[in-house]
DNA sequence: AGGGTTTAGTCATTCGATTTAGTGGCACCG
DNA sequence: CGGTGCCACTAAATCGAATGACTAAACCCT
């Protein structure tokens, strides 16, 4: 509780030499018994006079003057364009928080809006608090130029990949994901599916590479791949509501729809609820989410394709702090994770 | 691009003993021309000579080097419990984030899923690394007992206080919002209002709050408080949905319908629907809401009082970054924030 | 020419740890 | 009895910048 006096009578933090005085020893056994240090040989009883020590004054090591010494600030930069648009961006950083705060590194994150300028800035911001490691993160999976300095130290790329797969990467399973969102409803029978997707430019990958999935699903199923019930849109739920409206008035509607984001299945069951259609019995409705607050929300509870966001920041941190001492082309492994089925009660 | 190579030949960052020599000048001029420190005259030759050199060997100061020295680590530490169960408790480290990087301080993020040990442990941390504050949140507004250490450095609460009133604090403005929400169906005529408010052990300031504001609001207008048509529950749709459709059976059913959480109002909707009462015309609905995601997909899109998270994540951090100075009991204002009513098309 | 002031810097110390190289003392061995 | 090895530590350098104390040279004024 005692803490050191300076001369000027100012409450300054004990610091190693402080400790050191207090149990007679030198700072260098000090710093060996805190850092528990192998190799060296410290008696019980000295080891526990400087802990007695350490209690006594409150001393906390300064991490700032580790690092110095360490060439390690333990701190690994998350650079991202943007999280205001995508409310779920923000399950990737707390996917990071959390394997690099278990791993006992700080996350620093730098937010820039996709100007690159603040870009620029903000590794320049990183690179100068000396991160071990840099987490290049976008709201929505594409294909993006990195910048430059990301070469030049431990780097993985999240929610997104460079054009000539050379830095690691971890990204959702598009394809994937759409085959197993069609299976799950092909094999409860279902042969016309509607596939509402998203295609903004610059997301590219998400809602192509669904639609792929889907076509390879409904090939392995021998059923038709009927372009008309494919629709792309903007992922709102007026988007959903309109094309559902206009879908139900064919000659022969869809039995089950694929819904890219849950926002567009709001608008899915409004429109099949004006038409008098039950779901699932009429109508089966399977849509790709973030959090589960939407489709648990909704009757009956939305059953969904759960996007794994939070898994994969959680991977981009893990492998970061796992290569850290990698010489450094690191493996560029590409990582894929796809999402989960999570049955409720519109299937 | 010439990176300073060491004796063992290794690529090593360049320091500002590299830039000195480069320039033809001591290490001191450097720092004092990158610092552009005020009150020493040096000449706008020698200055250009060092930016050259700067750019030349792109010579990026050290950030812990000189943390450790000025005992500033421009860095804010950001302490909460649980984020996982409040999807909206992101917006409050978005904003934080938000203002600290704007000021040039790095948020480290702790999260301490509520166990006290966890909780010192993070403490500890962050402790360990010298932040140069403290802002202390938690994801659903309450009184709450901070732990000891905060009262040794600046710190903030965010989204809750301390039963002593002794340390600053930003947090919603229950009651207000109450009264507010409440008054925007007065003046549209309204007098029978449901209330369906969010009780959870823990979070009582915000539904009481908003009830005794309510409570106000009513009185103001000499409309009756009818117990009856206030109901407390866990903020789930099945929630809006099962009171709306007891409450709507009522010889005096209310002509609108407040919503602790958009959750709850798509739970009204539905029972709304399936009593063919028409929004906002046999009904009216408001609710409170985090993210515009679900008001926005609802039809008719659903008005909501907008619940400021970010930007009380934003005043903390930009509170605790204007006193980082302040001898240190800090002044404990108790800002609060209320939240604006965003109109849409349910009311 | 001499004294004072300004200009344009430099030197050496400091921040608080880590780490390399080394040292005094003791036991043991031949 | 001298040498060797081990134990239990310590001294001093180092990480990279910031800064208080100084100073050499130039300039100004009388």
């Amino acid at each position: 509780m005692t803490a050191a006096v300076g001369q000027n009578g100012v409450r300054r933090s004990p610091t190693m030499r402080d400790v050191a005085e207090a149990a007679g020893v030198s700072p260098t056994t000090v710093s060996f018994v805190i850092n528990d240090r192998a190799g060296v040989g410290i008696p019980d009883a000295t080891r526990s006079r400087v802990w007695t020590a350490v209690k006594q004054l409150d001393y906390r090591p300064n991490a700032t003057a580790r690092h110095l010494r360490t060439r390690r600030s333990q701190t690994i930069g998350f650079v991202t364009n943007g999280l205001v648009d995508a409310p779920f961006a923000a399950d990737l950083i707390l996917g990071a928080q959390d394997a690099a705060w278990a791993r006992e590194h700080l996350l620093a994150i730098a937010t820039t809006d996709g100007d690159p300028r603040a870009e620029e800035a903000a590794m320049e911001t990183l690179l100068s608090r000396r991160v071990d490691g840099i987490i290049f993160a976008t709201s929505s999976h594409r294909v993006v130029t990195p910048p430059a300095g990301l070469r030049n130290l431990p780097a993985v790329l999240l929610n997104c990949v460079c054009a000539d797969r050379s830095l690691p990467s971890v990204a959702l399973d598009d394809v994937e994901d759409g085959r197993r969102a069609t299976e799950v409803l092909l094999r409860k029978g279902h042969r016309r599916i509607g596939l509402i997707e998203v295609v903004r430019p610059g997301a590219q990958p998400t809602g192509s590479g669904r639609l792929e999935g889907y076509r390879q699903a409904l090939g392995a199923f021998y059923a038709r791949f009927d372009e008309s019930l494919v629709h792309r849109g903007d992922g709102s739920a007026a988007d959903g509501y309109h094309v559902v409206r206009e879908l139900m008035r064919r000659p022969q509607p869809p039995t089950a729809i694929i819904c890219g984001t849950d926002e567009i299945a709001m608008g899915v069951y409004d429109a099949l609820r004006e038409l008098r259609l039950v779901i699932p019995r009429d109508v089966a409705v399977l849509a790709f989410d973030g959090r589960g607050a939407i489709a648990t929300s909704l009757r009956p509870a939305l059953s969904t394709m759960a996007l794994p966001f939070a898994d994969m920041g959680r991977w981009a941190a893990g492998y970061l702090t796992d290569h850290l001492d990698h010489p450094m082309p690191l493996p560029a492994v590409q990582q894929t994770i796809a999402s989960p089925f999570v049955e409720r009660a519109s299937v």
